[in-house]
DNA sequence: TTTCAATTAGTCACGCTCGACTAATCTATC
DNA sequence: GATAGATTAGTCGAGCGTGACTAATTGAAA
């Protein structure tokens, strides 16, 4: 939870967004990076709200709805510093998908494990694909980086996903 | 959740056991795999046996507080391979611990960010240097490999981290 | 000009998760 | 035989996360 409300404060260090423009950024964007949906992005606006890490003005403009504009504090500022160090600095709890199945696997044929991972590489193998063809962002140096880091920990997974298949196979 | 799911049915399809057993062997062997708390696995179990995926029987040995003893049931064995064949098959959204912090790493000086990812690497390095030195759990051929997804998987990540703490130093 | 879909901007109830707590027994030490 | 600590076996309340829902506006077609 600590990543989601670095999120929040990070796209907040950038500008004052109000709500839904801050779902519609993630959601376009950040889809690879997380998963939190508008709903958890509300309800941990309003909390950081409470705790004066960001500040809430109610605009109106035309007739459209009112829309709650988010800025953040100098508190929110110091909290986001602190998190991105914490985040940057520790390596907890790695888990990676997938391992509760492989653990099972002895209650499944040969053939079948193989044909099942080959599907999950083939996965792997698109969502690769379509990362490298993917133009820059260009929201600078660590978008990037964390792009890149995705793509290289995808390309771990597809190398091992695929010596697994042949270890299987025959 | 359901990975959760798959991996408490994984441990009955082996034999029935009571809560504090099945709790006991998630907290000693599969850290690594797993950060599902008590309390957890007992309201899983719950609904488990709600759902009729699992029988409860309560059982009391000398003076001891009742305990309940969970077996798995055929529909549970049915549920387990439909949850193994998609856990196994499936990429869906492979996310990478820390993303969101690289996203973020303009706002510190570059020396910084270098000695705060060597913090983070010295840890996976840790880790691995555990992981390597444990024996075989003897569980299956399944817990093995899955061990060695886990190593593997830590070690791409090492090697990244090393790469980038070096572009960062100079 | 009605009408149908898309966009904008959220809210809410419900289920999942877990830290903190309870309460009994056993084991060891004094 | 008293007390302290570890082990056994859970339960509970509160907070987190989200699917489903609401409700207004705008745009475009018919």
């Amino acid at each position: 939870m600590d990543e989601r409300v670095l999120l929040l404060l990070g796209i907040l260090m950038h500008e004052s967004l109000h709500g839904y423009q801050i779902n519609e950024f993630i959601e376009r964007n950040l889809s690879r990076v997380t998963d939190m949906k508008k709903a958890t992005a509300y309800s941990l606006l309003e909390r950081l709200a409470k705790n004066e890490m960001i500040t809430v003005r109610t605009e109106q403009e035309g007739n459209r709805p009112p829309r709650k504009v988010y800025t953040i504090t100098k508190r929110g500022v110091e909290e986001f510093h602190r998190l991105l160090q914490e985040s940057l600095s520790t390596a907890e709890s790695y888990q990676f998908r997938g391992d509760i199945g492989l653990m099972f696997l002895d209650h499944l044929p040969r053939e079948q494990v193989a044909e099942l991972l080959q599907q999950r590489l083939e996965q792997v193998k698109q969502r690769l694909e379509i990362l490298e063809r993917a133009p820059k962002h260009g929201f600078g140096q660590g978008v990037d980086l964390a792009m890149e880091h995705h793509a290289f920990m995808l390309r771990s997974e597809h190398e091992w996903l695929h010596s697994i298949v042949q270890r299987f196979q025959k």
